[in-house]
DNA sequence: CGCATCATTGAGCTCGCTCAACCGTCGTGG
DNA sequence: CCACGACGGTTGAGCGAGCTCAATGATGCG
């Protein structure tokens, strides 16, 4: 799943991606200030919050304390993604989303989940960027690329870890 | 104050900033990753948490929930911070960034507690270009800057949220 | 007064965006 | 079975927003 922002003129921000078993959607008041979709087909439970006004009310069972958990995770990424989001070359930012990725599935050969657009989406760049930097990435040995271009192995973790800079 | 990381070369991105009575700090896990410093003379209580292995233990308590509320929170600016860190325009920034401390401030005439540095680092942008763009909305009529430029004033409120976009 | 710090302003350059063409894969219908 | 179009991805060329470098101005402090 992705969940993201767009402006009134259509650029769009993915905040997050959401792997298998993780909690999403934890947001401040009622409203809902941003939109999740899947990338694939997916199946999701929702978890809607009991009657009560709608603040953090019973805290004690165990859904809102996982529930708490997500959003104080989500916190720390967000966190990470906003010194990407600022400060990160292209090449950097692709490098740091391979390898987070990577921790992700646990694994380090992958098929990416989402398309080249969501990843520039959720990099702050575009498509065209991602697609010339993982080919530079390929031409340089640090990754392979395979079957429509979706199939990703890493090759030399130490290097994107250099590239990554942080 | 100010929570902030950096890079190993020195880019910093200050992810947040807190004004009287917020609650910041709250993080996954035991290790902090970010550093939270005052921009200028400052009283801050610290709230240790307790003992045990760290975790979110103690839901029942007060504190808790206000920490729990202040991550949610933080959540939020988080992810409304994103779309302005990945996709929104040096000017779009400024002005965003304007409204958003007009309304923490609960005044539309404010003295900045922060340098042109710091904000630079929040909105993912250089000094310079801060300082190019509050020239030119003074010059648009849209603020007023007074006093060593810490002092605003917003004039235009209206121009300053379409020049935000969102 | 001199120095340090912060902010402004100018000039030139570069990274990454935009625009555009092209390629490969897949699914659909004749 | 193949032609076709749609879609996602790649690659090239040129351009511009914003960065870098540099000089100057304003303010405050010892």
């Amino acid at each position: 799943m992705r969940s993201c922002k767009v402006l009134v003129d259509g650029r769009r921000q993915i905040t997050g991606f959401y792997f298998v078993d993780d909690i999403f959607g934890v947001e401040p008041g009622l409203a809902h200030r941003l939109s999740a979709e899947a990338t694939r087909a997916t199946r999701a439970v929702a978890y809607l919050q009991p009657g009560s006004a709608g603040g953090l009310s019973r805290l004690d069972d165990r859904l809102s304390r996982d529930a708490i958990t997500s959003a104080v995770t989500d916190l720390g990424r967000s966190h990470e993604h906003a010194i990407l989001l600022g400060r990160k070359t292209a090449i950097e930012k692709v490098a740091s989303f391979l390898l987070d990725t990577a921790e992700r599935m646990r694994s380090d050969t992958f098929e990416l989940p989402m398309s080249r657009l969501d990843i520039a989406d959720h990099l702050g760049t575009t498509i065209e960027t991602v697609s010339r930097i993982m080919a530079k990435l390929a031409r340089d040995g640090v990754i392979t690329l395979q079957n429509g271009r979706r199939a990703i192995a890493l090759r030399n973790k130490a290097a994107l870890c250099r590239l990554q800079e942080s």
